[in-house]
DNA sequence: CGGGGTCTGTGTGTTACCGAACATAAGGGG
DNA sequence: CCCCTTATGTTCGGTAACACACAGACCCCG
């Protein structure tokens, strides 16, 4: 079903000039990205950055002892690979796919040709990165102070932006590591918001059934991240969207 | 004593080409930067850029509670002021001056006409604001999983790194706020570190004594941050000292 | 349609940190 | 050099989250 994929479902894809989209979409390759699969591993190289459509990415730092806490998510707002632009080519965090779907990669060498122009294309991927930075100091900061209810609410919040519905295939397990709490915890703090009327849930799934009691329950921390990546990417044109000839992978 | 400052006692600074220093040499002004003077305020416009020397400057994020924290720290290794060129100009965060000292700033507008030459001076500025985000990151893992005392163990290495001496000139309350913690907590981790014969304190004054010790009681985030940063930065070359004519400012 | 693996609920005990209150001490300014 | 501000030490009760253990419920697959 080609016909139901497309690169402007990515924000970031959609917000390039024809010019600068008429380059990469060539290169642009349609995948599969399923629950679980681990896209890029920490201190890898990359070679491919990926554009989210209707799947969305952890970015994790994975503890010796084997503890992890999620830094940052990329949905169809942004695109996994800041690394590579900004210079490093690596980090020390790993990329895992937390809801499936699909999205759009491309290869490293197109895009730093595509960067390396110095044009509108770096600068919407540098205002994207200061965006990704909002996010993750959010996270120190909410990590500290906040409790594990607020944080499933700002998690719970943040993701379902990423989505079309307001359903998510999701068990309390992973959105424990997400969060780098206990199960328990989350079960707890699950119920308490089931028992508010906020969401329903069932075997690994989420129904948010009030969301604006959940804006009235999270913490600040939600709003600064939604009104920076706003501030900064809002104002980027929306390209008509045309036919463009997008290889699918498999 | 114009002759004890030196713009290349900042590291960024010190790995310009000659070229690129000379131009923006004449622009670079000294200024003492005093313990609590706050830099940039959460959504302010920022009219300079700032290169500590022998400063420290801590980036905040101050809640509505009036609690904060910190999300990074900015030394002679680093810039303050990533949003403007990253394209924001603005961000929700605060700096102020953990560690009095001296620092050069350099106004927004010479900056960006550096950075607009798409040359090696952006990269070097993408390079370090890489670095910052892996500070970032590992700062919220950190708060997440790791106790007071081992973040306090962080704190210091991380703060000695980016000073000349093994003193630090700083209270356990100013120490608390950065943490995010009470001050309480900190008294009571600082007192076992000293027990342990790590560091030595008195009223607004710490020495750290066993600075290999510490590096055994410190949780991975700091080697994590610490090789991050010298990976993506200490490939830049030091450029040969000279004479540069610098404006003092008061 | 039934069994078994997985997901969720719940309990108990423990710990780290919080919040507040107060005691003590250091050391710089008058 | 003494005092008073400010930094540090200590206590107490309270609580959120942890670790571990196990019970129950769902639902998918054969």
């Amino acid at each position: 079903m080609s016909s139901t994929h497309d690169p402007n479902q990515n924000h970031l894809l959609a917000a390039l000039l024809d010019a600068e989209f008429d380059r990469l979409a060539p290169h642009l390759e349609l995948i599969p990205m399923l629950l679980g699969d681990v896209l890029y591993e920490s201190g890898g190289k990359l070679q491919y950055v990926y554009f989210p459509t209707t799947s969305i990415i952890s970015l994790h730092y994975v503890l010796e002892d084997g503890g992890s806490s999620e830094i940052a998510g990329v949905g169809n707002e942004g695109v996994l690979g800041i690394s590579l632009f900004m210079g490093g080519n690596t980090t020390p965090s790993r990329a895992v796919v937390q809801t499936g779907g699909h999205g759009y990669r491309l290869s490293s060498r197109i895009l730093m040709e595509e960067f390396n122009r110095a044009g509108p294309v770096m600068r919407l991927l540098l205002r994207y990165t200061q965006a990704l930075i909002t996010q993750m100091s959010q996270t120190a900061v909410c990590n500290r102070h906040h409790s594990v209810e607020q944080q499933l609410c700002r998690w719970l919040l943040l993701t379902l932006d990423r989505l079309p519905s307001n359903e998510l295939t999701m068990t309390q397990e992973l959105i424990a590591s997400m969060l780098g709490v206990r199960r328990e915890g989350v079960t707890e703090a699950a119920g308490r918001l089931q028992t508010g009327g906020f969401i329903r849930y069932r075997r690994g799934h989420i129904t948010v059934v009030d969301r604006a009691g959940l804006e009235d329950e999270v913490c600040e921390c939600y709003a600064v991240v939604k009104k920076e990546f706003a501030r900064l990417l809002s104002d980027v044109k929306q390209r008509q969207s045309k036919p463009a000839a997008i290889r699918a992978v498999r």
